[in-house]
DNA sequence: GTCTATAAATTGATAGAC
DNA sequence: GTCTATCAATTTATAGAC
């Protein structure tokens, strides 16, 4: 799901205030959902934080599920977006192996530091509304389809032995990085340097004998 | 944080019809905390699951805070006490490498049977009031504390190598294992199957050359 | 664009009947 | 032990002033 209004989400252009607004409001509401959840995070919060009140939020959002919504949505898209051009950037002989090297530090960067967003994505997706949620796992499926392709890439190239199921390896890459959010702080461990261990980890686990 | 009222909660002693009624309570605020989140886990709705109303649940419980931080220590518990049997059953002469395997088995099992309480005490350790989280983590610490002394006995046996991180490792496989709750389908892939996969992976790649 | 005021619906919690 | 009835506090959402 990285469709052009997802891109313009990544890099908002510069319109009017009302797009500035909107932007802050969809921080505001990212902070909130990571720390309360999605029945938690009240508009009254969302709103004083960026010294509004929870009314005005109504003039850039239809309904609360609406900017929850959003909010998801573009956490999500971020990350994927980023990883899309980040292996569209690598040169076209780039070995299977190094290309998941580098998506296991883009979505670990992508994560820590847009993290309230892609976390809320992730996180809050069974505690959202049907229909919300119905919308959201649409793109983390097209976002999965990427990680399912680079590891089948790699194994096809000999650097995933047989005897592992890479749906179980990709689960486990992906749950290994998003929980990081959680326990991350930047004083005991650089991003580059958590990724590192990880992807040293994982891909010489998976190697054929 | 092993307490005596700890192992009754894992095993529930066969008292009398009140034990029994709060021991279907906190499996259905279990559910209703995994499905909804912290705050959107209504007494209404933890009550009608097991054909109750919801003030009835106050002759249980002191609080709605009460209950869910009962829910909280208990999931966390049981995966506590889980491991510490497993780890005291194995022979003394059990190298580190395959008590770490053990480990990984041991947690991912108790994560999908009984993975409501147990992943609420984790996913949702962020959303509670301050003074539940802090009574909760501290059982979490203690958690963490077991595996650490697992990874340094493996370090120190010369199966894990220098140059990583060993709470970035011990944070990497909790993150994998921990996820599986959410993506677990019986159909696809054995408890067994997926640790096996893991813990291979980890194993290995943490190997010296 | 944002605010104030308010309507309408929920929800945690308590009291007392049974 | 559980239910019914009810209170008090919140919260989403709307309407209209500025």
């Amino acid at each position: 799901m990285v469709s052009s209004s997802a891109l313009a989400a990544v890099e908002p252009p510069p319109d009017g205030k009302a797009e500035a607004t909107r932007a802050r409001i969809l921080d505001a509401a990212a902070r909130a959902l990571r720390a309360r959840g999605y029945a938690g995070a009240r508009l009254a919060d969302i709103a004083s934080e960026i010294g509004m009140k929870a009314g005005s939020l109504y003039y850039h959002f239809d309904s609360r599920e609406a900017l929850v919504e959003a909010v998801m949505a573009r956490g999500l898209d971020y990350v994927h977006t980023t990883l899309e051009r980040r292996l569209a950037s690598l040169p076209a002989d780039t070995p299977p192996p190094v290309r998941l090297e580098q998506a296991i530090e883009t979505h670990l960067v992508g994560m820590l530091t847009q993290g309230d967003a892609a976390s809320a994505s992730i996180k809050l997706i069974w505690q959202v509304p049907p229909d919300v949620r119905a919308r959201v796992l649409a793109g983390h499926r097209a976002y999965g389809a990427l990680w399912k392709k680079l590891l089948r890439d790699a194994r096809r190239a000999g650097a995933i032995r047989d005897d592992v199921d890479l749906s179980v390896v990709r689960m486990a890459i992906l749950g290994a990085l998003n929980w990081a959010v959680d326990w991350y702080r930047p004083e005991r461990a650089s991003p580059a340097a958590i990724a590192r261990d990880i992807s040293s980890m994982v891909l010489r686990g998976l190697e054929a004998e």
